[in-house]
DNA sequence: CATTTTTTTGCACGCGCGTGCAAAACCGGA
DNA sequence: TCCGGTTTTGCACGCGCGTGCAAAAAAATG
């Protein structure tokens, strides 16, 4: 079977029905979950569309729905590591749940998302998730007005008619500095990068707020991007400087960027001289070479959570807007030094 | 402008015209390029877009066309940094050429790409690239069958009427056997994975053919999965047993695994005890705990002919079907001992 | 101005599909 | 056998768009 198949071409509904002896309706409604088709019927069908191949033809039955099924992934800098993640459990989860998904690489952070949005739109999908980035205010309003729901990822926009589902920088923050205040760190840096997105400042206001309450100085570095290299120049420019012992990364990326420097160029002994703490917990964070502390972004959460922004509106569109804050987990490695103020006995 | 738009709903070619006092097809000349319509008549046409927000529905389009500009972009294990390095590249590419790239993530590797790719036929895609992963030549004849291009990376099929490109890993597996024997190694070892890829196969059997023509013994390591995990475990078995002084891991994943658990685990010192080499080249290896010396994917080059592929088969259908090899480059880092028999005078 | 040529425009059809509606077929009961 | 009720089936229309064709308008030519 599947033989014959004219090659080249897509077999229609029509071909089907010819082929069965019946009309076209009969083979539209024998794909069609709670159709009324007699079970004879539906047997000559289905054997026609086995032999012939037949497969619908979801553009022209989205035609009919106003709506496809198709989600837009908007997002940059895929190859990173943690966005490569969010990306592969969102695209996977979406597929699980019948959808598929349309990827808008808005490439280099830089380039204008608006762009990418905009062509997406042209294919009616039926919400567009943003993973990472910045659309402008424009296009989200361009996408709602046109009934198409946006869920920003870690990307909160107040006062636009959108989902917004985040991780609890913030709480990440503020523990960060706790560890770092309980290894008995005096002098503490934040290391973070010249995008001053919100999950980014979220974290290291945080951080620098329970520093202050402390009364422990803190040392801000915002320059560069937010990557591997970023991290050890910081490393560079900041241990050279000053006597710090303590450092929160704002991103794996930059803290393993930060670990190499600290250790191979500047000499610092992790954690004893110095302690290090990251955020996302990117698969290399947990290789031997680094063991870094570092907090657990909850992407199984918020992919669920996601997921479920999306079921619910499709039903509701008029459903009220929400945030949904999901927390972030100490992931406790090897770069920071165990509290000697409350040592955990015999373990 | 803009404002007072219809909330929840796309405009339609219909609502132009009738906004603009023109005929629907006025409509869809101004937004066909190369169609026949006066100046007064497309600013008219063009204005009233703007105000009610009009966008093309391609899904429509399509419908008439027979075919979208959707390319379907398969894969699998999408967060491991070289697939979405290909990924990330790839989906750059088809965006700028005006396509749209719908993501089929095969999730682990194991899964069934079958269902995944059936079910983007569906949106009658004028093409699928497998970026990873072994498809069945059933779901390939499919397919071919349907008219539908079939694009592999890194993975031949011989007798298939599909596009290949793949990177010369036979000439990789060589020149990494050169360039550990250069470096003195006598005790050679080769790590692979349980997956018998093409790609990791060609890599494994190039080296030890090599190595054997210059009558030095491979230990063959091919268990598990292609990760850091693996690479590790695949240091502590083969380190413990024998004397290797040199190791051709067909991975970076596999090798920065390999590398931790050899200097961190076992003790060596690398390049001085041992010389590691690895393939692919992802970002990770060119970090300062590894500076690992690989071998550089071409993956622009790939993606290159592949976007070529793509169009010049949308023209010319029975175009003939061609494996385009290109190659990997060595990059030097210093994880191979430097040669001792032809010491690179004054550098 | 009349006529031919070129350009522009609207009509109508089809792309592949879902679905309301009415005719047809079927079923069970009297 | 006939009849009311319950599927089942086919017809025809519409989804939003592109496009061939012929009518209309405009432009060029005599």
């Amino acid at each position: 079977m599947g033989q014959e198949r004219v090659r080249g071409s897509f077999v229609t509904a029509a071909d089907i029905a010819e082929h069965a002896g019946v009309s076209r309706s009969a083979v539209s409604r024998t794909f069609t979950p709670g159709a009324s088709v007699s079970s004879a019927v539906r047997a000559r069908v289905l054997e026609a569309a086995g032999v012939l191949g037949y497969r619908v033809n979801r553009l022209a039955q989205s035609l009919t729905n106003a709506r496809s099924n198709i989600v837009g992934l908007v997002g940059a800098d895929l190859q990173q590591p943690f966005h490569a993640e969010c990306l592969a459990t969102l695209s996977e989860a979406l597929l699980a749940d019948g959808f598929q998904c349309m990827l808008l690489n808005a490439a280099n952070a830089g380039r204008d998302m608006g762009a990418v949005i905009e062509r997406v739109l042209e294919y009616r999908v039926c919400a567009i998730v943003v993973m990472n980035g910045t659309p402008s205010s424009d296009i989200v309003k361009e996408c709602l007005g046109n009934g198409v729901p946006v869920i920003l990822v870690n990307k909160p926009m107040p006062g636009f008619a959108v989902d917004t589902v985040v991780t609890d920088h913030a709480a990440g923050g503020r523990v960060a500095a706790d560890q770092l205040l309980a290894a008995g760190c005096r002098r503490l840096a934040v290391v973070s990068s010249a995008a001053r997105t919100a999950s980014l400042v979220g974290r290291l206001e945080a951080f620098g707020a329970r520093a202050a309450e402390a009364g422990v100085p803190v040392r801000v570095w915002q320059e560069g991007p937010t990557d591997y290299a970023a991290g050890r120049e910081a490393a560079l420019s900041i241990l050279s400087d000053e006597a710090i012992d303590g450092a929160f990364c704002v991103t794996d990326l930059l803290a393993l960027g930060f670990l190499d420097a600290a250790r191979l160029d500047r000499g610092r002994i992790v954690p004893d001289d110095l302690s290090v703490i990251g955020f996302d917990d990117i698969p290399q964070a947990g290789w031997n070479a680094y063991q870094l502390t570092t907090f657990r972004q909850p992407v199984r959460l918020l992919t669920d959570q996601v997921m479920q922004v999306i079921r619910q509106r499709a039903e509701t569109p008029e459903m009220p807007h929400a945030v949904f804050t999901l927390p972030a987990t100490l992931v406790e490695r090897k770069t920071v030094r165990a509290s000697a103020a409350q040592p955990e006995a015999a373990q």
